[in-house]
DNA sequence: GTCTATAGCCCGATAGAC
DNA sequence: GTCTATCGGGCTATAGAC
């Protein structure tokens, strides 16, 4: 058995996970490749063979951590059938990871500062957040949402969601944000329901 | 009459809009001091004498931003008696801004790249929005605004108004923001509002 | 396939003429 | 006070041993 990594796979593994820790800390431009070697454990040559390049890293961070993202989000939709059932379980998850895996939540919301153009795309593009605006519609034609542009409505939605865990992020909020998911929550789900 | 910027605050002046343009358009790091040259017309030498370093600079930049948005702010509020007025002028501020001078707002929104102390700080422990805290704890204290934790209101309104103008910069919302500021402030303040 | 060593480039900051 | 020319440092990416 050698001392690590045997299975290059969790090579890879391990330099997604150091890198993407390092660029939330100091952004994607102050992190010098070195230092991922370092953090990771894995070479300059291995990194290069498998990413090609530093951009592309940062992509290949991004996506896995959106396959992730979405992966969890199908798993909390089982079994919830209301348009604010679905939405609830979208900021409640999105409240636990910010919590428990803030690299995540802290990576989707700064990877834009990456040139590489699967970075660029707005996060709103993104398969989970495809799928808030989903439900968003179908509530409106169910009567649930109040009439309206469906994309505003998401929008404000995910506006106070969003936004409440970028300040948790900052330690501006100081309660863990699943202590607060009630009230939040109740005032995403206000903005937007019918009647 | 010299050819240009006789005075050498309006040369400040140049350096401060060319540079804060290319920021939000390219990111801080990805901008080097010879572009802002190009860009404004002054030399390396004044830059470095008047900022003393590229970060300086970016704070410079943020200081100037947010003193131009609160005198802005502060104008608006003039008259407005109400916490629900007081929050719609604020909302329909940043969204004329974000239509007739996006950079302000873009800046706002992407300094926390620049490692600088001044740009550190969280968006929301400035003067602007220091004053939407303040008015929507008085918003409850009156009734008007649900009681609860007011740092969570506050979250919440500018959730939505922020959020709104993300996505406008990124041209995911089709429509000017004042077009749409009916609606989304309808929507932000429904998250909030008592009753 | 994986490593180390290094090439080559570009940046921030400064020195010194004017 | 303002400019241009340049230095030193640190970065990405590669070449070549193992």
């Amino acid at each position: 058995m050698k001392k690590r990594s045997i299975d290059p796979e969790k090579k890879i593994d391990q330099v997604i996970r150091a890198a993407r820790r390092l660029f939330v800390k100091k952004g994607f431009y102050a992190v010098p490749i070195p230092e991922i070697v370092k953090e990771s454990g894995v070479s300059v040559g291995a990194i290069y063979l498998h990413f090609g390049n530093k951009e592309n890293l940062a992509a290949a961070i991004y996506k896995k951590t959106l396959d992730d993202f979405l992966e969890q989000y199908n798993q909390r939709l089982l079994g919830q059938e209301s348009t604010r059932q679905k939405l609830q379980v979208f900021a409640e998850l999105v409240f636990d990871i910010a919590e428990n895996e803030p690299d995540m939540i802290k990576y989707m919301l700064s990877v834009r500062q990456c040139p590489h153009p699967d970075c660029a795309a707005p996060l709103c593009s993104t398969k989970p957040f495809q799928l808030v605006q989903e439900f968003v519609a179908a509530g409106i034609a169910a009567g649930e949402v109040k009439a309206g542009d469906h994309l505003l409505a998401a929008v404000s939605y995910t506006g106070v969601v969003l936004r409440a865990v970028e300040l948790r992020l900052q330690r501006v909020l100081e309660q863990p944000l699943p202590e607060l998911a009630g009230e939040l929550i109740d005032n995403a789900w206000s903005s937007i329901k019918s009647g």
